[in-house]
DNA sequence: CCAGACGTTGTT
DNA sequence: GTCTGG
DNA sequence: CCAGACGTTGTT
DNA sequence: GTCTGG
């Protein structure tokens, strides 16, 4: 799946892999986690465009309350029908610029972090839908996004049996094209980036931590510590 | 008709 | 909001 | 996703 | 165990 990921391209990369405008400093996200504001593309007025932020895991717009239990992902296999998803993957669906993204696997009784980046690395984009919210008083709102994700089918199952759709840079226009009805096949459509185009490796856990937000989360991990006490 | 659900993952 | 179940 | 908290009263 | 915060 993909509950952490990172984004540390500068505006340059952004501006010219996706063609939006962007004014203010984008500053550098080694350990990007749920429910934190975050940056999409997503199209805007006079067929431009735009990078938005708003938050990772959507709330669906019929919400009478917040909730608690942020929908990060949704599955490729399903996100066409669900109640949650359906509307805003008519209409509102998002690229979600990232460099890497985060899996554990449990080694010695620690959660080990692994960083998966594009071989040879670079920006690319997940396959998102977004939404906006409006609390029960109506004086507020919220926008919000959802990662989709597919079966890992190769060597990187050995990481995780799920992982993020990656959008190709020729179907940008493709992705982010809203419809209604969605077209029969519209996801079959998608040629998305494979398994093979993706690397991985050991990572320090100090990025298990959110409050770690530096380089030291894509680092090496420490050495092992050697058994000295006995 | 009204009431109730509406998500994913990993773990058990 | 929209669908399912009763 | 992981980490961290999880409670009230009275006293200082 | 389960919820909240980041």
């Amino acid at each position: 799946m993909c509950g952490r990921y990172l984004m540390t391209s500068p505006k340059d990369a952004m501006i010219k892999t996706f063609g939006v405008r962007a004014d203010a400093h984008i500053p550098p996200r080694y350990n990007i986690a749920p429910n934190q504001p975050v940056l999409i593309v997503r199209n805007a007025e006079g067929g431009r465009r735009e990078l938005a932020a708003v938050e990772w895991g959507l709330v669906p717009e019929w919400k009478k309350e917040r909730g608690d239990k942020p929908l990060i992902n949704a599955r490729m296999e399903t996100v066409i029908e669900k109640p949650s998803f359906r509307s805003p993957m008519k209409r509102t669906r998002c690229l979600v610029p990232f460099d890497g993204w985060f899996e554990w696997k449990s080694l010695q009784g620690r959660k080990q972090p692994f960083l998966i980046t594009p071989v040879g690395g670079g920006l690319q984009a997940f396959a998102g839908i977004w939404t906006t919210w409006h609390g029960p008083t109506g004086d507020h709102w919220l926008e919000t996004m959802a990662i989709l994700t597919g079966p890992t089918l190769g060597p990187m199952r050995s990481l995780h049996s799920r992982m993020p759709l990656v959008v190709k840079p020729g179907q940008y226009d493709a992705w982010l094209k809203p419809h209604d009805p969605l077209p029969r096949g519209f996801l079959e459509s998608f040629d998305f980036m494979p398994e093979t185009a993706f690397e991985w490796r050991m990572v320090s856990s100090r990025m298990n931590d959110v409050r770690s937000e530096g380089p030291e989360c894509i680092e090496a991990p420490e050495q092992e510590r050697q058994h000295s006490l006995f």
